[in-house]
DNA sequence: CCTACCGATCGGTAGG
DNA sequence: CCTACCGATCGGTAGG
């Protein structure tokens, strides 16, 4: 936690310099030296947090880059400009640290997903909408923690992580699976075969998308279309 | 290798046993007991190889439960009846393991598959037939290698990995692939989105299969005739 | 010299 | 946030 880093910065701010210590005084400068060295070369300025912010989106590149196993806490300490054991001041565990960017990440999207497809102007319409906003969040730039999130989707080993990650999941998912409860279909139809298919093919998509091809929108709109109205 | 192990049994297969030294005939015994232990409890009778053949099947079943990197060297070994260090007597590592698996098996299913569409008596048969195979080989209780082989399909993380499997994985979906490019299709249809979609929602169907629910060959039906003729 | 392993240990790295 | 480490376990290899 950073309490301490920000009381001391509240008084700094408020120009009650002179009640610093010396020692709180030097911490003080060191936390906002690399702090602004932190933020050299990232896109936006959160001003707050710090570290504490800039732990997760570090750690969701190199979550989507090498998977879970494989990115050690001294690799994500390295890319933050930590040394090894420095992660665990923010985060308990390299566990706790991949909850909390699926926590971050899955209301996020969820929240996306749930405002694009009210814009609907009907059941077909705003399942296309939704299924944009769930495949653009999952490729090209967006945030890596959304990437991350929306990869999760496709997670098949490792089930210790996908139990833990799954309350998130679920809530998210929820919400593409009314939208597929909520389509008129013919009545011989398997609804529950049409929702296992057409999310499951959707949260496939970030491992063929390739940029200048097809746009998340196009996919969306295509596939619906094919199951809706078939291609034969 | 066990050429000389071969040798001798060919030998005593042929009757003329008596030719053999009693340090020859002390060794093929050995090899012929630890050889019938090791196939206590298992499937088929595979009478050569012994060990060598038993460890892709264990390893494979091991993959499958845990993933790659949570299997360790040991975890096989001990499930196979051997001391840790005896597995780099028949693979140099884990990695010649897991290729030798996969080369096994998709050549395997391929073979099947390919069997399973030339029964077929029209295009949309066939491809229904090839994908009750697919789906079967990776479900239930096909045999560990097929299984993981199947479930190596919808991998996402371990770029290594994937690279290492990726020419057996694409002589095999080269199958499918071309199953779907021979549909008679409306002109306006996607062909390659259907591909995508039919073949990435077939690979994900193990991951919410259950015994006693649809069979491999009415999820296949039933994906393709949704695709077919649509839903609305 | 070979085979089919074994008991023990190697250099490194994991999360903490 | 760093320095200085730990208990354990990893993939792989030594001599016999």
């Amino acid at each position: 936690m950073e309490i301490a880093a920000k009381r001391l910065k509240a008084l700094a701010d408020s120009g009650k310099g002179e009640q610093l210590s010396e020692n709180q005084q030097k911490l003080l400068d060191r936390n906002l030296l690399t702090h602004d060295l932190q933020l050299k070369g990232t896109v936006a300025g959160n001003s707050e947090g710090g570290r504490r912010s800039i732990l997760p989106n570090t750690a969701a590149e190199l979550f989507a880059e090498k998977g879970f196993d494989r990115t050690s806490m001294r690799d994500i300490a390295s890319r933050a400009g930590l040394l090894p054991g420095s992660v665990y001041h923010y985060f308990a565990s390299k566990t706790e640290l991949f909850l909390t960017i699926h926590q971050d990440g899955f209301n996020t999207v969820r929240a996306q997903v749930k405002a694009a497809a009210e814009e609907g102007t009907d059941p077909w319409d705003s399942l296309v909408r939704a299924l944009s906003v769930h495949i653009g969040g999952m490729v090209g730039d967006s945030p890596p923690i959304q990437r991350l999130t929306g990869h999760s989707l496709a997670m098949t080993d490792h089930p210790e992580l996908r139990d833990q990650i799954q309350p998130y999941r679920e809530a998210y998912e929820n919400i593409i699976r009314q939208l597929i409860d909520d389509l008129p279909l013919r009545q011989d139809s398997d609804r529950t075969l049409l929702r296992l298919t057409l999310l499951r093919a959707s949260n496939w998509v970030f491992i063929w998308y390739r940029a200048g091809g097809m746009t998340p929108q196009e996919i969306a709109w295509g596939m619906v279309e094919m199951l809706r109205n078939g291609v034969a």
